[in-house]
DNA sequence: CAGTTAAATAACCGACAGGTTAAATATAGG
DNA sequence: CCTATATTTAACCTGTCGGTTATTTAACTG
């Protein structure tokens, strides 16, 4: 896929990748530098960086034969924003505050924020519905 | 890979999935129901809901000839902290802050945490460094 | 110039991702 | 038992991923 947000996620999906934005979040450094704590070819690292390129989370210098990368993290804060949608599914407190507040004040159907908050299967029933 | 954090980055980058949780967002439904805004076959959506289960991003009940899914969205809480210790590369004011910080407040070796920012290429001046 | 270092590219490989169609499975209902 | 519905599984295809080794490009050094 070509969209940013799935060649952010992508990116992210591979720990080496990972290990290597955590490295550059530590300051600019050379492509050998950044290959050094992986059992891995050069070439192999080379790739990671072209994915982390692409996926605009690292620019990249020249300086003499070296190419310094560098952190840019602009990209993460929509990856950031998206998940940031779902925190209420694993903040306990707030959900349980939540259903709460469904119970004080019911949501209507006037309401489109209230009702996205449709508890239950929320399936046809279809046919007998024997249960 | 099969950590986690890789499991739940990969399951998000594909925007079929990502509008799959967004819907599950809302309420709990059938795979019928989650099939019907894609053009694309009912095996293909399954295989997402493959996916986005082995990522633990959704479980699935048995009702009848129906198999609800639910969002379990625990795993996001993780990939959400991983990304939020980049957050101060994206937010300019923080950067902006720190840097200024740095300045009022240098960094000294003892320091482990003030050590990790530093500023500058960062790599080995190896030979000549003729600049 | 020749030699060294840094990094990218090319060519290749096995595994997996994402899609298809066709067949199998599970359940409800007549 | 037969049929319809919901969903999964099987088999297959194409493209991409993550890795390799070998080669090439680029820049400094003596």
């Amino acid at each position: 896929m070509h969209d940013p947000l799935s060649s952010t996620f992508a990116a992210l999906a591979d720990p080496t990748r990972r290990a290597i934005l955590a490295r550059l979040a530590m300051g600019e450094t050379s492509v050998t530098e950044l290959a050094r704590p992986f059992e891995m070819s050069m070439p192999a690292v080379s790739k990671h960086l072209k994915v982390l390129e692409r996926a605009g989370l690292i620019s990249r210098g020249r300086e003499a034969q070296w190419r310094p990368c560098r952190l840019d993290a602009g990209p993460l804060k929509d990856a950031a924003s998206w998940i940031e949608e779902y925190r209420r599914f694993w903040a306990p407190y707030v959900d349980a505050l939540e259903r709460h507040l469904d119970r004080m004040f019911p949501p209507t159907p006037r309401s489109k924020k209230a009702s996205k908050r449709q508890r239950g299967p929320n399936r046809q029933p279809k046919k007998g519905e024997t249960k």
